[in-house]
DNA sequence: TCATCCGTTGACCGACCGGTCAACTACCGC
DNA sequence: GCGGTAGTTGACCGGTCGGTCAACGGATGA
């Protein structure tokens, strides 16, 4: 082995923050290599093509995200619900200050890009998605337990309601240059206006 | 002139269908001037880079859209809001037949791929967004007058959402394999929670 | 001691990228 | 008829792209 061998996780970490900072396209495999202070060479010993280090990378995210969203604590069904809306602010708060600007959801600037390019890729963005869902999903049934939900609202269909406006705030204020705390604060008025009145 | 001197035209055109279906960063000159059946001198005669045809195209989709927005009838404030997520769910439909598949909006593929790499295409993505979001906001605004909407609610930011959540569904759409027809009815029950108790 | 094997290195490749250019052509106003 | 000009053509360019490969090195286990 070269020095330690931490290549490969090298090779994930300076991408996923190249990938934040730009997009797929123009962040080329010589970026990555340069940023993780590895040859060529090495990086198509652990990846078979670009692609794969992307589902490296989605994977990596993924981890990250389910720890964080698990992680949110609350007591009452309508305040764990506000908590995942306060863990993707978390999140965002802490790209911009990486990044200096809102550079957009991990998961959603690779579906954007790349969903109609490469399928196994998609296929694979569309799981974590999924798996993201699922958590929201059963936030959201505990809170229809609960009675916490307004009447008519079914649990599912706001579980992806709910991702659905995480990725649109947060597109918007990648595209507008609006921070981050702006994307938490719409999702909290999203939240709000499902849950019945006089709820937490 | 060559032909019929549309060469600018179909330049634009062609490079509508193929951003729309695969990428900007997956989409060549050679690409667009292959599908447009013009040479590459004639391209860099009308377009001074790769950047500005994305622009041209993003006139034009924003063209289309706000005519569409501005045909969309409805006698009530109430309706005129469902309106505009049938007015979504039908361009979105248009592209589902015409390519297959959800392949997003023309916006936000755009928006979500260049904001952090080409700062003037950002900002040219972000003022399309901007009159969008103003149309949404006038008729968000009637209805507020109207008595419509909710206790509490602020037709501005009713106006935010409602974008967001239109770019958040399309996204989901796309990257899951989901219908066109899905995206409206989410948008329509969106927009159902918004709206007081009893309102058409 | 030695063979094995994972990781590493750097040179290398053909294709394709966005972009340039000088020459040519057809129209239009004069 | 003639000059100017908008449009067109195809050859061309340097750089970069994703990806390959043979050789090498150092730890490990027998």
């Amino acid at each position: 082995m070269g020095r330690t061998g931490d290549s490969r996780e090298r090779i994930v970490r300076a991408s996923a923050r190249l990938l934040l900072s730009r997009s797929y396209g123009s962040v080329s495999v010589d970026d990555v290599c340069a940023a993780a202070d590895v040859r060529k060479g090495s990086f198509y010993h652990f990846f078979p093509s670009k692609a794969d280090l992307a589902k490296a990378v989605v994977d990596l995210h993924t981890d990250a995200l389910l720890d964080r969203l698990a992680a949110a604590a609350g007591t009452s069904a309508a305040a764990r619900l506000h908590g995942v809306a306060d863990a993707v602010g978390a999140i965002q708060t802490r790209f911009e200050s990486r990044f200096g600007r809102v550079v957009g959801c991990p998961f959603g600037n690779l579906a954007a890009e790349l969903s109609t390019v490469d399928d196994t890729l998609r296929d694979h963005v569309a799981s974590a998605f999924a798996r993201w869902e699922r958590e929201f999903a059963v936030i959201c049934h505990r809170a229809h337990q609960d009675g916490a939900l307004r009447d008519g609202v079914d649990p599912d269909r706001l579980a992806h309601s709910l991702l659905a406006h995480t990725q649109g705030r947060i597109l918007l204020a990648k595209v507008g240059g609006h921070s981050a705390a702006d994307v938490a604060t719409g999702l909290h008025e999203l939240i709000d206006v499902h849950l019945r009145e006089g709820a937490v």
